[in-house]
DNA sequence: TGCCAGGCCCTCTTTAGGGCCTT
């Protein structure tokens, strides 16, 4: 079920960062591409048959200079580094590159829908983190894409559970090649891989403008990655971590399993918009011999609760 | 002492574990 009505531009949307979501990352590169619904109804297409890149485009692509450094790993692939961005001068994700997005965006007709490749893991969270920071909002009737989920999903049901389809990849990369019989260009930068991200839409794109009809989400739904520690977003907020050990030796209970690992989402308390509270309760049984050569176990309980309001 | 992303998908599954996907 859609939660909002037909979007009329599709906004394909990359960001190249500092690193995953485990480190908290900062966006170095944001890069967008604006196509009208009208262009993935009816691509343009070259002599054999292929779609190409719609004439009509708007694209907008900008580096900025994240404040923590970037990982190793996210430095290699990306090209960018810190040292190269405080180089050529420029400026973290601030009020400028947040005036240029919105302007960018109420150049397109509206509703908007974004789309990015993992974009409900990565790209949209990471995007509301940085706008939260800055009490920055998007058009209230955007939505959102992720054509990951949306892609496999497609495939599934195209195949009836065929076993060669579930081992394919789904990586931008690994799509690109499978459409194209082609190595993608510029992986990494964030324009090359929304370049490779709409041909990959091009491909599907029937498919996908029906699924977007179909399945987009509200952005109003995205939830930050994380909470940066400045900004005016952690106005009143709280943020707490706790870690609960639990020891408790001599159970005569039935053997459970080894390890089980069982994590849930709670409500927040008290139930504050944007509030986010997640539990991961580990439990562990160790056996050991007594002397007398009786088995005797130690239960160990893990509680880790990370909880924060917006 | 350990925590250090997390939702989705597949399978040697459901009392679980490991890989993918994003940088
Ligand atoms: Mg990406």
């Amino acid at each position: 079920m859609s939660e909002a009505p037909r979007a009329e531009t599709f906004v394909f949307l990359d960001l190249e960062a500092t690193g995953l979501p485990s480190i908290d990352p900062e966006v170095a590169e944001i890069s967008l591409f604006a196509v009208h619904r009208s262009s993935l109804e009816s691509p343009d297409r070259d002599e054999s048959g292929a779609p190409v890149l719609p004439r009509v485009l708007d694209k907008l692509t900008l580096c900025m200079s994240p404040e923590r450094p970037f990982t190793a790993k996210a430095s290699e692939i990306t090209g960018l580094s810190s040292d190269s961005l405080a180089r050529c001068r420029k400026a973290g994700f601030d009020d400028a590159v947040v005036r240029t997005l919105q302007a960018f965006l109420s150049r397109q007709e509206g509703p908007i829908c974004l789309v990015a490749h993992n974009g409900f893991d990565y790209d949209f969270p990471l995007l509301c983190t940085e706008l939260r920071r800055l009490g920055a909002h998007l058009p209230p009737d955007t939505v959102c894409l992720d054509t990951l989920p949306a892609l496999r999903s497609l495939d599934r049901a195209h195949s009836h559970g065929t076993r060669a389809q579930g081992c394919k990849g789904y990586s931008l990369g690994s799509l690109f090649r499978r459409y194209f019989q082609a190595e993608p260009s510029a992986a990494h930068s964030a324009e090359g891989d929304v370049h490779t991200l709409l041909m990959v839409f091009l491909h599907r794109a029937t498919e996908l403008l029906g699924w977007a009809d179909e399945q987009a989400r509200s952005w109003a739904r995205i939830e930050p990655m994380y909470v940066p520690s400045d900004g005016p977003s952690l106005e009143g907020s709280w943020v707490f971590t706790a870690t609960v050990f639990i020891v408790l030796t001599g159970s005569r209970v039935p053997l459970p399993p080894l390890c089980k690992k069982d994590e849930e989402a709670v409500p927040p308390e008290p139930a504050v918009p944007g509030a986010v509270r997640s539990q991961t309760r580990q439990e562990s049984r160790l056996w050991t011999s007594e002397p007398s050569g009786r088995p005797q176990c130690v239960d160990l309980v893990v509680i880790h609760v990370r909880s924060r309001t917006l």
